[in-house]
DNA sequence: GCCATAAAGCTAATGTTGTTAGCTTTCTCC
DNA sequence: GGAGAAAGCTAACAACATTAGCTTTATGGC
């Protein structure tokens, strides 16, 4: 019989693709490991358990957010830049429905991987608004106040919470030029 | 042996309470038997199973921060009324973190109670926005982006997302400072 | 007061998932 | 070619959710 040749990675590859198919709170170490044509235990060689597994997805899943934010703010800066970062957070959500919510678990401190993912996404943020002139903890408030609407939003819209029928996208828009208006008017 | 005498009612606010104890995804049938003293079964006479008792859990707790919202907004307009929901709304997630994130469950549309409790928590923020001179798709732009806002500082500060020192209660007013001032500027 | 009945609670049994222990097989390196 | 590490397996157990079917309690009509 073959060996099924996998890995700590491969792993976690195939748990995020779970996870995007069936969403992130159904994500099992069972269906991994048929996906995987494997028997259950047998992940145990690979990942410590499910915690671990979800821990990994965190990271993974950190690290694919915040390259894409760093593209999308390449070669941009004020408003350019904040539209394009907002957009590049909205559409990996949506993309990647099952692989957001990982994102949302704090860095664990004993992980440098996990903390330099997280930092690198703040990072992308943080020079945006570094570009509007804002600095210390003016800095800090208004990154702070860019994640919080953006998460917001994208967590109220993945879990149905908008009812009424104006369109979406537009409200969206709206929420990201009120952003750049307040981002330019910032009073600390 | 006497009767333990319980009810839906009765299996969802014990639900509620263990969820803020042990937080809402270690929620489990077996530990609120435990607590009601019966055993898991029994609770199938009064929920037809977790997921209904998830369900209930969103209702309760989209109606209490309906009420609590509605408060804080009674007697107040403009800014005022807006920092008081708003700090109402971050009070209730600390007060009950356990049902705070089954407030994020869509309403159920066969569920009139539930429909209404949300439509209650919506129009109360609805109100203070009118009272900003918004209206229409303005006023339901406006709405979204305070929920999207708040709820997201929410439950990055739930999640532990703030990692850097500044005080994270200074940056909350900042936030619903600057949407005092978008709101007073709002253009559509 | 007595009994019929519905509801509340129970035990037993089953399926799914996660986890650990310990064995076998495969790969790799000397 | 063989030693040893690593990958995979089966077996066993615990926790949880769920269903079936039984027993007991409360209650309402007579």
């Amino acid at each position: 019989m073959p060996r099924a040749g996998l890995s700590p990675q491969a792993v976690v590859r195939e748990a995020a693709v779970l996870a995007d198919e069936v969403g992130h709170d159904r994500l099992t170490l069972a269906a991994v490991a048929s996906r995987l044509g494997v028997a259950l235990p047998s992940l145990y060689k690979h990942v410590k358990g499910v915690d671990a597994l979800h821990q990994k997805l965190a990271v993974l899943a950190t690290a694919e957010v915040a390259t894409e934010l760093t593209t999308a703010a390449a070669g941009r800066a004020g408003g350019d830049a904040l539209r394009a970062v907002a957009a590049a957070f909205r559409d990996y959500a949506r993309r990647h429905p099952g692989r957001y919510p990982a994102t949302q678990r704090a860095p664990d401190p004993a992980d440098p991987e996990h903390l330099a993912a997280a930092e690198r996404a703040v990072r992308a943020i943080y020079a945006i608004l570094h570009g509007y002139g804002l600095d210390g903890d003016a800095a800090v408030d208004a990154t702070r106040m860019f994640r919080a609407a953006v998460h917001g939003f994208i967590t109220l819209e993945a879990a149905g919470g908008f009812g009424l029928p104006r369109d979406v996208d537009r409200s969206f828009d709206q929420m990201v030029a009120a952003l750049d208006t307040a981002y330019r008017d910032w009073r600390s």
